[in-house]
RNA sequence: GGGGGUGUAGCUCAGUUGGUUAGAGCGAUCGCCUGUCACGCGAUAGGUCGAGGGUUCGAGUCCCUUCACUCCCGCCA
């Protein structure tokens, strides 16, 4: 394309264009100005041209005076540069365009952040002044990385035989889960619509409509606090549902879709191409957490029954596990030459974190087998020998002990594996470990009401012979329910659904509904499941925390072009703001306190 | 809602035990410089030390309150 602004782009200029006429146009990128000799580095999309002028233009006093970041017009000659000013770091390079005229399409007051530059500011001038942070390079190049991220996963998606839909953003509150954002109706005064925390009632009901396989890069909404790694409010999923499937054929489409995915766009090694499928039950005990980091080799131990022996005299924690609490361990190979400080900065590390500390100790065996460290004295030789066979054990390695009931126990040995391995520098950064977990339990226990909740998704369908299902131990029962997790990161969650009525409303019971609140509840879904539903089954992988993983950034915002704070405020925008007297008198809304 | 961290020039930061007129680099303005690619050199402007209160002869520094940003817990079926 060439037009008025531009023959060629900033990253299009070689050595066999030399000595022809060119027009480019972008930002200044740089100046270096020697005098009577001026180098002006253009930017635009899709790269870097330098360009030079010198004194004898009658153009260079002005273009000396120029801003960074004004947009200019640029005629010129393409001309080679000698071997000695090559510069390989730019493709464009081996050339550069001697200016004949310019023109400014665009001026550009003082910068409130600098563009080029690799340095970190301040987030809330960043988001502020977001056009500008998003012209500097790294956060450019991610956010093209997203854009064809997402292209690639429509035509994968596409060629498996998935069918596309836009579903409402505009529908109804739902009882469970996440807060709702909510918006007023106008022509129902007193009524709201909610923004859709998922599309998954829509998606179960498009496949009640027959339409077999849907997905959608679908906006989901939850107005629920920040993390680093969630937004505020708004976030976008991979959603997708297939009829007449079971648990392992979602897997094998994600399997797929997400190997390509991540090879296309990253160097990185997929550490397992089939993904290893990990019981929630075992996650929990083996890593502490349901999002298990497989990179890191620790493994976790429950050696509760050591501390009932006789011949081990750990009192503290023996007391405590009489009075119900477990222990659980870390076994870290070959440290028996750490120093004190490694053990007590994990230690110090742990009471930081509001654990009790971790006990440890070090297994010699120098005449005996003994435990080498503050509380290795409390083990007998038959002791250390049994809990050696338990963990794995050697002779030369250590030992971290918690102890404590067990919701705190998983919570600070999960961290606990994370920081040793950190410490002790044995995570394999350049690899993607992807895992399901599976068999998620149905219900869990409220530990403050005491009351049965559904643990996950009450609209999974439970494991075995639905007829059955022992309704009588209700926490017994598993669910066909499922995550997805990438070296940590939680990717998804999905599940077959429920797709039988009766069997909903019998769920639906122990958690304490009513058959009237489920269909006044879910009246959609549940009139539609009575009118010949197909199995069906389905997941939503986060599209931001792919593009994070592959990105390799840790926050969000790094990979999302106009994020909101971490107070839910658009900076740049102004969101959320005050409306007009006349616009809440329309939505037949009084606010409380006028300022 | 709770806990941690940060807040000093347009930007990134330094600032000793509380002690003279609060500094540097980048950016801006002005001048010099013909081969740089983080060009170089010289000069100038630019500060409510987040805000308010307190202790003190004296506060950027110590104490209290508060605000903003951020990280974490709660929350996120």
């Amino acid at each position: 394309m060439s037009n008025r602004y531009r023959t060629h782009n900033c990253n299009e200029l070689r050595k066999k264009h030399v000595d022809t006429n060119v027009v480019l146009s972008g930002w200044i990128n740089k100046k270096r100005d020697h005098g009577n000799l001026l180098f002006i580095d253009l930017r635009d999309n899709y790269g870097i041209t330098q360009c030079i002028i010198e004194k004898e233009n009658s153009n260079f006093r002005e273009l000396e005076k120029t801003q960074l970041e004004t947009v200019i017009r640029i005629e010129g000659k393409v001309v080679n540069r000698s071997k000695e000013t090559v510069n390989n770091e730019i493709s464009t390079g081996e050339i550069e365009v001697g200016i004949i005229k310019f023109d400014v399409l665009g001026a550009c007051r003082e910068l409130p952040l600098p563009v080029f530059s690799d340095q970190e500011y301040a987030e809330d001038i960043r988001l502020k002044y977001r056009f500008l942070d998003l012209r500097r390079k790294k956060i450019h190049e991610n956010i093209i990385l997203r854009s064809k991220v997402i292209s690639y996963i429509r035509s994968e998606m596409n060629n498996l035989g998935f069918l596309e839909f836009q579903t409402p953003i505009l529908t109804s509150s739902s009882p469970e889960g996440a807060r709702d954002f909510l918006v007023p109706s106008r022509l129902n005064p007193g009524k709201f619509y909610a923004l859709p925390q998922a599309p998954q009632q829509f998606k179960q009901l498009i496949m009640v409509s027959g339409f077999d396989k849907y997905f959608q890069i679908a906006p989901c909404f939850r107005d629920e606090d920040a993390r680093a790694d969630r937004s505020p409010g708004e976030f976008y999923q991979l959603d997708l549902e297939m009829s007449f499937v079971e648990q392992e054929d979602v897997f094998n489409v994600v399997e797929e879709l997400l190997i390509n995915t991540f090879k296309q766009f990253s160097n990185k090694k997929i550490l397992f191409n089939k993904f290893p499928r990990i019981k929630y039950k075992e996650s929990m005990l083996k890593y502490g957490s349901d999002k298990p980091d497989l990179r890191n080799p620790l493994i976790i131990n429950d050696i509760t029954e050591i501390f009932l022996r006789d011949d081990v005299k750990f009192e503290i924690f023996k007391k405590l596990v009489k009075s119900g609490s477990k222990v659980r361990c870390i076994v870290t190979k070959k440290t028996k030459d750490r120093p004190r400080s490694f053990f007590d900065n994990i230690d110090k590390w742990a009471k930081e974190q509001g654990a009790s500390g971790l006990a440890y100790f070090t297994f010699e065996n120098e005449k005996k087998l003994s435990g080498k460290g503050p509380v290795g004295k409390f083990f007998s030789e038959e002791s250390l020998r049994e809990i050696m066979n338990i963990t794995g054990a050697e002779v030369g390695d250590s030992i971290f002990l918690a102890c404590s009931k067990q919701k705190e126990l998983e919570k600070i040995t999960s961290i606990a594996r994370d920081k040793i391995a950190k410490d002790l520098e044995i995570i394999d950064n350049s690899v993607f470990a992807f895992c399901w977990v599976v068999d998620y339990p149905m219900f869990e226990l409220n530990d403050l009401t005491k009351k049965i909740e559904f643990s996950h998704n009450p609209f999974s369908m439970p494991q075995g012979d639905i007829n059955q299902i022992n309704f009588e131990n209700p926490l017994d029962i598993l669910a066909y329910q499922y995550d997805i997790v990438c070296n940590g990161v939680e990717l998804s969650s999905g599940a077959i659904r429920n797709h039988i009525p009766e069997l909903m409303y019998k769920l639906f019971s122990i958690a304490g509904y009513t058959k009237k609140d489920v269909n006044e509840k879910f009246s959609g879904m549940i009139n539609a499941l009575s009118y010949g539903a197909p199995p069906h089954g389905g997941i939503a992988p986060g599209i931001d925390r792919i593009v994070m993983l592959l990105a390799e950034e840790k926050n969000i915002r790094e990979v999302t072009m106009f994020p909101m704070n971490q107070n839910a405020q658009d900076l740049m925008m102004n969101a959320p703001s005050d409306v007009s007297e006349k616009q809440l008198k329309e939505l037949n809304i009084n606010l409380k306190n006028k300022k």
